[in-house]
DNA sequence: CGCACGTTTGATCCCGCTCAAATTGGGTGG
DNA sequence: CCACCCAATTTGAGCGGGATCAAACGTGCG
């Protein structure tokens, strides 16, 4: 893998990238098919369990992850206990607070999750060899930021209504495997509390207003986790 | 200007960039003197009054400018009008959305401003020639998410009381115009209706709230603007 | 089956919003 | 210099949305 070919763009793609999100679609697509071989080697695939913390707030960051499959969760706490959802990353997103010694967040998988990790100095170094990498990243910091902006407005202005189906547009548009086009069925990635902490409200306020929406024929909800959207624009207008 | 000299540091800065914030601690830091001077040849003052915009969420992106003086707000509105503020900038920062067509927030001038501005051509031709300068907007571009996602707490999770103390902590420790230590003594740089849309409050719930911290001697208030604070430790404890 | 946990539903309370009026201070013109 | 005006802010009274406290329900697992 780490010898250098000149000449066939694909032979040299390792197996394993062939298929992965973040080579087809994310920052890996950047990279040249031997500057992927180095990386690739230098790579590893973990997985966590739905719940397992992959990073600490204020701890050192251990390495990178590209995000292959899954929901994780990225969060804040406030001293005594109260806890805020601050962003949901899906493939192919990175996780990892660059340049910065610790994290800035606690990130945890939200479901089962499977990550193509990289160490701290790996990162580095492919980032100072490969502008076009840098730079799909730079794009997806400048993503990231335009929707926690988004967020913000759903937590400082809007209703409890309004926020339990902007969420639900969220995750209908994320939902998608392979598509760009929002479900209209998929599974909610968060339990009722993190919906909660991530709206700003709290458990049963979640509760009160999916009911609503379901008594009102927006959504159908089956074994808690899943949803159906008959009619996207309906809910569309819910999100104020 | 536009001749490159090999010899001199400080020969071929120009004369307004040298008492310049983001020379000094900005992005500019990170240019080479010749670069400087073909980026300042391409650059021109801008003032813009208190209350002016800057740039208009949704419009196209005129050019990008460097915070010398003042501070500007960024903000979003929902189609009923109700608005919340994503974020406050101060110098050195940039304004302007990189690598997009569109800007993403509604950029106001919340005091008098100055800009040092540059078109998007010319942003892109130093972007692309000058590896360190990226890098130090990217770095500015991951602070800023951070400080989107500290706020994203303080907008879900506390009371309007720790709100108003976080605005007031926020605004200490910028209002410094030298030093890395916050104020003791500052002029709020919005009224009580932007304070109130960028806390997800009401005016009267933020002035109830001020008039609260005045009458507990946490803070000292004159002509509304004008603010003192005898205990930074005790404003910080209210912050939740 | 029976326990445990996540979720739903119900009853009540309270913080922050709404509506309304008074106060302050700055600017303007006589 | 003062009277007036206007916008911003403060203060007051009352209401309501979402929180809190509490109980019932459903689902999966040992």
């Amino acid at each position: 893998m780490l010898s250098v070919s000149t000449c066939s763009e694909t032979i040299d793609i390792p197996l394993f990238c062939q298929n992965c999100p973040s080579r087809r679609k994310g920052s890996c697509a950047a990279l040249s098919s031997d500057q992927l071989g180095r990386l690739a080697s230098q790579s590893r695939r973990v997985h966590y369990d739905a719940g397992e913390a992959l990073a600490a707030d204020a701890m050192p960051i251990g390495g990178y992850g590209s995000l292959l499959h899954g929901v994780v969760k990225l969060s804040k706490v406030l001293e005594d206990g109260r806890q805020q959802l601050v962003g949901l990353q899906f493939a192919p997103d990175l996780t990892g607070r660059l340049f910065a010694n610790e994290s800035r967040v606690t990130a945890e998988a939200a479901s089962d999750v499977d990550l193509c990790v990289v160490s701290r100095s790996a990162m580095e170094t492919v980032l100072r060899d490969s502008p076009d990498f840098k730079h799909s990243i730079m794009l997806q910091t400048l993503r990231e930021l335009d929707e926690a902006r988004d967020w913000m407005v759903t937590l400082g202005r809007k209703t409890a209504a309004e926020k339990v189906a902007s969420f639900l547009c969220l995750i209908a548009s994320h939902a998608t495997p392979d598509q760009d086009k929002p479900r209209t069925s998929f599974d909610l990635p968060l339990s009722r509390a993190d919906i909660g902490d991530f709206l700003g409200l709290t458990i049963e306020t979640v509760s009160r207003q999916m009911s609503k929406f379901k008594a009102d024929g927006v959504i159908g909800i089956e074994n808690y986790r899943h949803v159906t959207v008959p009619d996207l624009a309906r809910l569309r207008v819910q999100c104020g």
